[in-house]
RNA sequence: GCCUCUGUAGCUCAGUUGGUAGAGCAGGGGACUGAAAAUCCCCGUGUCGUUGGUUCGAUUCCGACCGGAGGCA
């Protein structure tokens, strides 16, 4: 019964496409779905098992994926996964780019429309829930920040201390900085940088961006565990597989490439970040990955947070009272919940 | 076998001149709109090894016992 529909799928195609509605002619929005979830809570394998199935193609939602050369400790698609399945946004730039947010909803808007002007379904799949957030709803509405204003209040910050900072963005933005904490300096900047910029509260653009409707037509599993010790253990188990598949050694690659130098955002990915102190010679090995284990812990810990409190998450569990279910079990609940989000046909 | 030190939160330890206890780490919860694998906020009740005794009251003092570390033999 699954297939019956699957095959209709197929047989429209993905693509965008126009039709009457009470006389207006309406662009019919673009069909995704999206595999989000925590780091190693099975994402990848079943976003691949849901492109076999549905004739898709996989856009990796994964802010550092997108950087060359940083393979093993961003858990990229093996060679072997990508010739069963074609991916996208993954090596799209060198790791001493800075890569953001709106680049990336800008290559992954130009991804989608490609797949789905070819027939196929995009499926896109990450752990990036901020990149996933803003490719729904189209990039922010403020404008970019001016490097040498961000410069000169970080110097502020440093110089003066945040509270400063803080207080100057009270004066100009009371409203957004309600909203911030003042020891965020970093979002305290960023609210300092739009306003200076347009004049405009950062508030007063967030609030356009939210009421913009939805630019796609999503499903988004989230795979999520009841038992949160089950997720810790495969944290684990992939630390130690990164390890033997040699994760020292890219690391100490990137590190004489003068990478993490060279990068704001490449040099703060999980793994490489952790493993530094032990290539310096400033702890052994065993306490690097200790400290990489418990990082991986805590970055999952936050997607968990980011996910569940998003109303468009669908929650697929990942196990049961039983333990961790099996992966078919999964595809197939999967495809269930695909089939009866009302928007899928 | 004897002597010394030690046993307090998942871990490492502090502390109470006797009035049932607190830090760091781990862990938990949360925020998040151009760095997001980032950034930031909030959260500490545990038979104070066991068992007797002294005491109005013991985790704190005393005894015994059971772990652990070291020393002497």
């Amino acid at each position: 019964m699954i297939f019956g529909a699957v095959a209709l799928w197929q047989a429209v195609g993905w693509q965008q496409r126009f039709f009457e509605k009470s006389g207006e002619t309406v662009l019919k929005k673009t069909r995704l779905i999206a595999v989000v979830g925590a780091t190693a809570s099975g994402k990848s394998a079943l976003a691949e098992a849901l492109a076999l199935r549905l004739g898709g193609e996989v856009v990796s939602c994964d802010s550092m994926q997108v950087y060359r050369g940083m393979d093993i400790g961003t858990a990229k698609p093996s060679a072997a996964e990508r010739e069963r399945v074609p991916y996208h946004l993954i090596d799209v730039v060198d790791p001493t780019v800075d890569f953001s947010m709106v680049d990336y909803v800008r290559a992954a808007d130009a991804a989608i429309a490609d797949i789905s002007a070819r027939g196929h379904l995009p499926i896109l799949c990450g752990g990036t829930g901020l990149y996933l957030d803003a490719v729904l709803r189209g990039e922010p509405a403020s404008p970019g920040g001016d490097a040498a204003l961000r410069a000169e209040l970080q110097h502020i910050a440093e110089e003066r201390g945040g509270d400063a900072l803080y207080q100057m963005l009270t004066e100009a933005d009371p409203e957004s900085a309600a909203a911030i904490h003042p020891a965020n300096v970093r979002r305290v900047i960023r609210a300092l940088e739009i306003y200076r910029a347009t004049g405009v509260p950062k508030s007063e653009w967030d609030r356009k961006s939210r009421e913009a409707p939805p630019r796609y037509e999503a499903t988004v599993l989230g795979l999520c565990y009841g038992n949160r010790e089950l997720l810790y253990r495969r944290i684990e188990e992939r630390v130690d597989a990164m390890l033997e598949a040699g994760l020292v050694a890219e690391t100490k690659r990137l590190l004489e490439a003068g990478v993490f130098a060279a990068s704001r955002t490449a040099s703060a990915a999980i793994g490489y970040k952790e493993l530094l102190p032990y290539l310096t010679g400033d702890v052994t090995l065993e306490e690097a990955v200790a400290e990489l284990k418990t990082a991986t812990r805590r970055y999952a810990k936050r997607q968990i947070t980011w996910f569940s409190a998003k109303d468009y998450v669908v929650p697929l569990p990942a196990d049961d009272e039983n333990g961790p279910l099996k992966f078919e079990q999964i595809v197939n609940n999967a495809l269930m919940l695909l089939k009866q989000s009302n928007n899928m046909l």
